[in-house]
RNA sequence: GCCGGUGUGGCGGAAUUGGCAGACGCACCGCACUCAAAAUGCGGCGGGAAACCAUGCCGGUUCGAGUCCGGCCACCGGCACCA
């Protein structure tokens, strides 16, 4: 073809873009007459810095597979929108005294802007941003729900509270001990905040995982996180004390081996029987040295067991009457369990250890190991237990010792978690304000489901009160209000939502966005849901992924939702590190620009690269000169114009190479194994090369493939070439014919033993059975088995013959 | 400590699941075009003169092992005094 002008991508990217947003291109048809696809990428929180090009590596890959959906006649629904409530906004509105809404619907703006020149194929019209007011109504809506189902409580405990940011933080929030937010260390305070149930759903959180498609990697560490265990409540009674001390373990079976308790420091029955506690003063000097202790100071000396003893308190052993000493030390955690342990130095290690420190007995009831040298934790016979000697094994023993424990009515069958409920409020603005108003007749009581949503007011001063309380507090009109239940004066609740609320039920909405009756029709879930393919990162497999789980779980259990799972697939993309391989970030100055790509190279070459640099699901650092190998692939593909012949169909002597191509292109973007598909399509492209030519039938299969990852350069030769009546997002994804990749004969390797001595060209059709005489007959065979023994011989069709001689 | 994962050329990474290790790309080298350079096209490119040696290390199974089994080592991610 004469004529072609250089490819630009500056020129041809904006006018496709244009195109697709006049044509609303990319919208999911209302129509629920063609089988649906639902794939979803993780909407970002607009930050100010706008899109990372990380954001470009997450979003590709089910871009590419949407759009592959679109070719093959899906009705796809590929949504996009903005997790716009949260603190960095909040706190740039301190710093520069500018309303977090403004700042946050400028950097939508330019997340939106930055999103359409990459050409992602997002159906804008169903865009949601969760801090306008006709979303978050609906996240109270959600809220009152669980609310009306006793599943949102207040409790004072200790909490994680990040001083720096001067919030409390869910446990989910706080992982390693860490703020999520500025990595400052969380400290532990005792507080009355929000909580939601999730605990309640633990076992349900669990079974689900069982019905979805999820790497084996995230449904490990969600089980890991929700950590549920089977075991036992035990009740011992305490010495002159009217009180008993509940005890929770996995190994009910070591019963007889107790020779001490230790409960937590923390453990409120000390300060209810303090003056029969003889040593108070110790007592209360350690428990000051513990709460002073850093979570990093804890588990530094992790081995190095510390404790006091209370004296003048003793408990009994329910099932042998023996009058054991009890402890306080710091390994014993008020969170989890009852706060407080029997003590069974002979089965467990940490127990073992504090034993030899503090002087304890040591008595072995479980046959196996070598208690003078560690404490023996296996399975084995039971002994120096009564007539539970019977029993040989863990499962047995425990089976009994709890049926034994439930008719003497001092201990039953229990199981812990983990997980703890989800902290569920921050003392801060700019979020969902919690539906909710205090009442001093009639308590807590929800905001009428008619009244939402109950809107943000507006401050002044978006700074948290240095009483830990919100700014909220600081209104007087949004406080006071009247009691809904008995129309007496009462006060709103003044904490806020924290950042993971809007996004726990946000794909729901995007299947009827618009709806103000509902936060979606029934009829459009039972279409769209659930989402066919969410991909996202590995960091939210404990926090979002979880939540959102809970939420979808619990409206599925009062009927608003018809799905018991949100998601049926999960996946997840590696990070992109910088080029000196770290992670990428500010201080170490090696972030990349996406948009910087785009203007140097155009959008197609930065779609590609973050597609081609390695395995999708893996970390790889990222590589200019690898940029500019990519754009070198998208120069060769334009000028394949050059090539065209008047040929419409696929010439013979490429059948192969083409259909070839399809089936693997095909087949490795439904497995994200983009780097060998765009592998292919580059192998084609050098076969085109090297014939010369190319005619409009092999062109078009080419850029049909490479459309969903290079949808501009691609559009745009299909016009300039008119190779399809359609545009390439209309046009059908091309199938390969099988009988083209049947070949007349086969090049196999020749091996001796099992070496590679040589290669030769046999009959496709080449039977195992025939292979005998086939290959003793040839003269390559016998030129390398002159004089040797042939003891056997092995043939793969299609691949290899081995000569075993001797 | 427990769970999950990874380890292959100078680099990013392939390898149809036990069958020709190093596809494809980058970097590099050579040739052509050019006064020259860039760009482009064509070719080469694990090591070794070769026999051979090479997929983190040691052993095993097999006609044949990057792939399976046993034992180590290193790194990454998650959990962690969880009773």
């Amino acid at each position: 073809m004469n004529n072609i002008p250089a490819y630009n991508p500056a020129s041809i990217e904006g006018k496709w873009q244009k195109h697709w947003d006049a044509t609303n291109a990319f919208a999911a048809e209302a129509s629920h007459d063609k089988p649906k696809f639902y794939g979803l990428v993780e909407f970002p929180y607009p930050s100010g810095a706008g899109m990372h090009v990380g954001h470009i590596k997450a979003y590709s890959g089910l871009e590419v597979v949407s759009r592959k959906r679109r070719m093959e006649g899906y009705n796809v629904l590929f949504p996009m929108g903005f997790d716009s409530f949260g603190l960095p906004a909040e706190n740039y509105a301190i710093k520069t005294n500018t309303h977090p809404h403004v700042i946050t619907t400028r950097n939508v703006e330019h997340f939106k802007d930055q999103m359409k020149q990459i050409g992602f194929s997002f159906d804008w019209s169903r865009e949601i941003s969760t801090s306008l007011p006709d979303y978050y109504k609906w996240t109270q809506w959600i809220f009152l729900k669980l609310f009306d189902h006793n599943l949102v409580f207040r409790a004072k405990t200790l909490v994680n509270y990040c001083p720096h940011c001067k919030v409390v933080l869910s446990n989910e929030d706080s992982q390693g001990g860490k703020c999520d937010v500025c990595h400052s260390d969380v400290v532990q305070l005792p507080k009355d905040v929000w909580y939601l149930r999730i605990t309640e759903y633990a076992d349900k959180l669990l079974e689900g995982l069982e019905t979805v498609d999820y790497p084996e990697s995230i449904k490990q560490q969600q089980v890991t996180w929700i950590g549920r265990s089977t075991g036992a409540f035990v009740d011992f009674t305490l010495d002159g004390i009217p009180e008993q001390l509940e005890i929770y373990t996995t190994r009910p079976d070591t019963l007889y081996g107790v020779t001490f308790m230790v409960m937590a420091p923390e453990h409120p029955l000390l300060d209810k029987y303090k003056e029969k506690i003889t040593n108070w003063d110790a007592v209360e000097a350690y428990r000051d040295a513990c709460a002073k202790k850093t979570e990093f100071e804890r588990t530094q000396l992790q081995k190095d067991k510390t404790g006091v003893k209370l004296e003048g308190l003793a408990a009994v052993n329910p099932v042998n009457g023996k009058q054991i000493p009890i402890f306080i030390a710091d390994y014993v955690m008020m969170g989890y369990g009852t706060g407080a342990i029997m003590a069974v130095p002979a089965h467990d290690q940490r127990d073992y250890e504090f034993a030899k420190k503090f002087g304890a007995d040591i008595i072995q009831v479980i046959e196996g190991g070598d208690i003078s040298v560690e404490a023996y934790t296996g399975d084995g016979k039971m002994i120096n237990s009564d007539f539970l000697n019977a029993y040989d094994n863990k499962k047995d023993s425990i089976a009994a010792m709890i049926d034994f424990l439930a008719k003497k009515g001092i201990g039953r069958k229990g199981i812990q978690y983990k997980m703890k409920d989800w902290a569920f409020n921050r003392q801060r603005y700019w979020g969902e304000p919690i539906p909710l108003i205090h009442c001093p007749k009639c308590g807590t009581v929800g905001v009428p489901y008619d009244q939402l949503p109950l809107t943000l007011p507006d401050v002044e001063n978006f700074e948290p009160g240095t009483d830990g309380q919100s700014p909220l507090a600081r209104i007087e009109s949004f406080v006071n209000c009247t009691c809904p239940k008995c129309g007496g004066p009462a006060k709103r609740e003044t904490d806020t939502m924290p950042q993971w609320a809007g996004s726990s039920w946000y794909f729901l909405r995007f299947v009827d966005p618009h709806n103000d009756k509902a936060f979606a029709s029934m009829d459009e879930m039972k279409y769209w849901m659930p989402v066919d393919w969410y991909n996202g990162g590995m960091e939210h497999v404990t926090r979002h992924l979880l939540y959102s789980r809970f939420w979808h779980r619990f409206l599925y259990d009062i009927g608003e939702v018809n799905t018991p799972e949100p998601y049926a697939k999960r996946s997840y993309q590696g990070l992109i590190l910088g080029s000196d391989g770290e992670k990428m970030s500010k201080s170490k100055g090696n972030v990349v620009d996406p948009l910087d790509i785009v203007k140097q190279y155009g959008a197609d070459t930065l779609r590609l690269y973050v597609l081609f640099m390695g395995d999708y699901t893996a970390a790889a650092p990222w590589n200019d000169d690898s940029v500019k190998g990519c754009r070198r692939f998208l120069d060769r593909v334009w000028r394949l114009m050059d090539m065209l012949n008047d040929g419409e169909g696929i010439s013979k002597d490429l059948a192969f190479d083409v259909h070839s191509c399809i089936k693997k292109v095909s087949e490795d973007y439904e497995k994200m194994k983009f780097n060998t598909a765009i592998a292919a399509m580059m192998t084609l492209v050098n076969a085109f090369y090297a014939k010369g030519q190319v005619t409009r039938g092999e062109l078009l299969a080419l850029i049909q493939l490479l459309n969903p990852v290079a949808p501009h350069i691609t559009e745009e030769i299909n016009q300039l070439c008119k190779l399809s009546d359609a545009e390439l997002i209309r046009a059908q994804w091309p199938k390969y014919d099988p009988a083209a990749l049947v070949k007349d004969t086969v090049e196999v390797a020749l091996q001796i033993n099992g070496k590679v001595r040589g290669r030769m060209n046999v009959p496709a059709s080449l039977t195992r059975d025939d292979a005998q005489a086939y290959f003793m007959d040839t003269e390559e065979v016998q030129k390398l088995i002159a004089g040797k023994n042939v003891k056997k011989l092995v043939f793969v069709p299609g691949r290899l013959v081995n000569i075993v001689v001797g």
